[in-house]
DNA sequence: TAGATTGTTAATCGATTAACAATC
DNA sequence: TAGATTGTTAATCGATTAACAATC
């Protein structure tokens, strides 16, 4: 189980530092994956578009990983930021919202290798309600707070139109939901206590285009 | 039309100051859909959890948009940040990849409103080819080069699994593309000119189990 | 006018990186 | 050993913000 270096640093540690090591670790098991069992900063560093340095810098938050003139082993390191960022155990978590973002979420194939599942799912459309998607059944947005309670889920997923975001975000909090993932292109009100990240991919391209030339 | 404010700083505007632009535009909108016709620094700041000195400072990279004492005619401003962003046209978009997330985003009806739309789909399973979703025509990926260049498309989508995303991106950038939302948590090799938004919605629960108390 | 809010400056704060001793 | 790479320090770089004159 990972331990802050000394005492309780844990503040100390930005969390622009602490975004990174997810990539960190993708970027490692895809190395993993080509049957690779040494890399250094410099090839992480190339590998993902940012400084050898800084790769050093945030893993070095948390303490000694690699070896002088050798690198980092790979399985090693994955197994330390797995500790780390606290995703030896998987998470459950609760959706909200079944159209179509919310049905392809429930099938994706990402989650459970990289520590998540859906662990139930809900929806306001009477039509939806009791029907399969997977081997889950959509329930009833007024069982959210109960269910997720019952279920102990901590982290809750929305993925419903802007207007009802903020009731559904409040219902998951209600039943004990502490992180939360936004697909709503709208900032939900929240709690300090609660933690909330954002994906609005219209956001993305926008400030994309702001680069490219005038049409 | 939207010009630097002198000669041409573009190359001094920070990044990050435009990746929150959208984010203005997009509070600056929902006040609109509220029939709100004017704001402040203050109040968006309130709305977007950041400090009203970064708003005006970010606008002041682009010009004076406001009066003292008053703030911000949200109408006038929203469409001088859409012609910043050059948002005033609407950008079709490639996308690559039918499968459940491909589906999702031909059929996610937050893109219009916003300045894009899916404008062609391509899979590479011949099962799915020649079949519709939504008015689209799902085309094979071997025509990728060939239609992106036919259309003048600008923006690829890529969604599909990490191990083809690269060969994808090469074939859209190859038929003209210059900007990429890339759906597969893998990190593209682009020329520098090429840019590209990674949403990677597990990168971001990782980043918060983090701050999670250890189930 | 009095009150409010902008746009901007300068100070502060925080993140990145160059460099290198330590050492495998 | 010679070569390579880490972990860390200190310097640099860049972003945020407090404060306020200007002014609506």
């Amino acid at each position: 189980m990972y331990r802050p270096k000394e005492d309780d640093p844990i503040d100390d540690i930005p969390d622009i530092a602490i975004q990174r090591l997810p990539l960190y670790l993708r970027a490692l098991m895809q190395m993993q994956d080509h049957h690779q069992r040494i890399t250094s900063s410099q090839e992480l560093a190339q590998h993902l578009h940012i400084s050898s340095a800084q790769i050093r810098k945030d893993l070095s938050y948390f303490g000694e990983f690699g070896k002088q003139g050798t690198g980092y082993e790979i399985p090693y390191l994955i197994d330390q930021l797995k500790d780390i960022l606290n995703i030896n155990a998987t998470w459950g978590m609760a959706l909200v919202g079944a159209g179509d973002l919310g049905r392809a979420l429930v099938r994706y194939n990402g989650f459970r290798p990289r520590g998540f599942y859906v662990a139930a799912i809900f929806d306001s459309d009477h039509g939806k309600i009791g029907t399969h998607v997977g081997d889950l059944v959509i329930r009833d947005v007024s069982e959210i707070t109960r269910a997720v309670s019952e279920m102990g889920l901590r982290i809750g997923v929305v993925a419903v139109p802007p207007a009802a975001a903020q009731a559904v975000a409040e219902a998951l909090v209600k039943g004990g939901v502490i992180a939360l993932l936004n697909y709503a292109p709208i900032m939900l009100n929240m709690p300090e206590s609660v933690r909330v990240h954002y994906i609005d991919p219209v956001a993305g391209l926008q400030s994309m285009t702001y680069y490219l030339p005038h049409a």
